[in-house]
DNA sequence: GTCTATATTGTGATAGAC
DNA sequence: GTCTATCACAATATAGAC
C-alpha cells in the first residue's frame, strides 16, 4: 500500500522542477505533463486544479527550511552555541535545493497577504521570538546591535548567495558551477568565525 | 520636444510596477493597459511586443544597481575606504526600489544563459575584478578569508533583507512596513561597523 | 486510472478606420 | 496616435468512453 501512486510522484517531481525554475505563471500544465511523460488530464485527476498543484509544491518547499528558521527564533539555547550548527544545516539545505529561496521569496513577495497565515501554519510565533531575543539567549552585548539585525545578518549570509547564485557563479567563479558549490561548502567553515567576530 | 510621450511613460510606469510584482508571465498586456488607463493595442504600438516591453523594464532595473556593483568590483581604492559609502548607496537604492532584487534575480535565475551577455553589456569585467581582489585593494588579511567570500558577504548583508522583505517585516516587525524601512535606515549605520570587525 | 474530445476563456498580435 | 474588430493560438478544465 503506497501513500502516493507512481504517477502522482512523477507529477510532483516535474511540477517542483518547473515551478522552481519558471514560476507558477511561467509553467503550463502541459509543460509539467510533458516533463513527467504522462497525459495532461492526469494532472487534473490527481490535483484537481493548477492552483492546488502549485500549493502542494509551495508548501513542500516552505517545509524544507521553515523548521530551521523556527528553531532559530524559538530556541532557548544561548545564541552562540547553536549558530554553527544552524549555519551548517541551512547551507546544506540550500546546496540540496538552491532554487528554493527565490521561488519562495518571489511567491511571498507577489502575495504578501499570505504571510500571516503561512506563519501561523508553519508554527512560528513572532511574539515569542521577540521575547527570546530581548532576553539573554541573544547577547544584548552584540556590539549594541538590535537583535533583529543580528538575525537578519545571519540569514542574509547563509541564504543570499544561493538566491544570487547565477550572478555570483558567473562573475566570481567564471561560470563554474562546481566551483560555486565548493565555495559554499567552504563557507560553512568561514561563516561561524565571522559571526563570532560580529557578536563581539 | 519630448523624448518619451506621455502615454509611453504611463506604459513604462505600469509595466514596471506589475512586472516587478507578478513577473513577466504573471502579467498580461491587458493588466498593464488597465493599470495605465489606456487601450491595450497602444502597448503594441509603442513597444511592438510583450518581450520588448519586458526587456525595456528589465534593463532599466539592472541599470539601477549594476553601476554600483561594477564600482565595487573594479575600484582601485582601498576596500575599507569606500565600503561605508557603498553600503549607503546600495541600501538607499534598495529602499527606493525594494522589489528589484527579487525581480532581477528571478529573471536571471530563470534564464541563466543571459548572464554572460548581461555582464558584458553592463560593463563588468570578471577577470579584472578577480585581479583587483588578489591585489592589495582587498586585504588578504581579511581573516584569511577568500576575497570572493568577502564580496558575497557584503552584498548579502545589503541586499537580502529587501529580497526577504515580506518575511522579515511580518516576523520581526509585526507587519509594520514603516518599522522595516526605519530598520534599514538604521542598518546603514550598523553594517559599516560590522564589516570592519569582519575584516579584522 | 488513463485516454479522446470538447467547451470556454484568455492572450499576444495585427489590420484598418478615424 | 488612438480606437474597433478580428485572428490564431494556448491555456485550464471537464465530460465521457474505455
Amino acid at each position: 500500500m503506497e501513500l502516493q501512486s507512481d504517477t502522482e510522484q512523477k507529477i510532483m517531481a516535474s511540477a517542483e522542477k518547473l515551478f522552481y525554475q519558471k514560476g507558477k505563471a511561467g509553467t503550463s500544465m502541459q509543460d509539467i505533463a510533458d516533463d513527467a511523460g504522462i497525459n495532461r488530464t492526469l494532472l487534473n485527476y490527481y490535483f484537481r486544479t493548477k492552483d492546488q498543484l502549485f500549493e502542494a509544491v509551495f508548501r513542500d518547499a516552505m517545509g524544507r527550511f521553515v523548521p530551521t528558521l523556527a528553531e532559530l527564533l524559538h530556541s532557548d539555547m544561548p545564541f552562540k552555541e547553536y549558530v554553527p550548527r544552524l549555519i551548517d544545516t541551512v547551507i546544506d539545505t540550500m546546496i540540496a535545493h538552491p532554487q528554493i529561496p527565490i521561488f519562495v521569496l518571489q511567491e511571498l513577495s507577489s502575495n504578501p497577504e499570505r504571510m500571516p497565515q503561512m506563519i501561523r501554519e508553519m508554527g512560528i510565533d513572532p511574539e515569542l521570538a521577540l521575547k527570546k531575543m530581548s532576553a539573554e539567549s541573544l547577547p544584548v552585548s552584540a556590539g549594541g546591535m538590535d537583535p533583529r539585525q543580528v538575525i537578519i545578518n545571519l540569514l542574509s549570509l547563509c541564504i543570499f548567495p544561493f538566491a544570487a547564485r547565477s550572478v555570483v557563479t558567473e562573475i566570481l567563479y567564471q561560470g563554474d558551477r562546481e566551483a560555486f558549490i565548493l565555495a559554499m561548502v567552504e563557507r560553512k567553515k568561514v561563516l561561524p568565525r565571522m559571526v563570532e567576530k560580529m557578536l563581539m
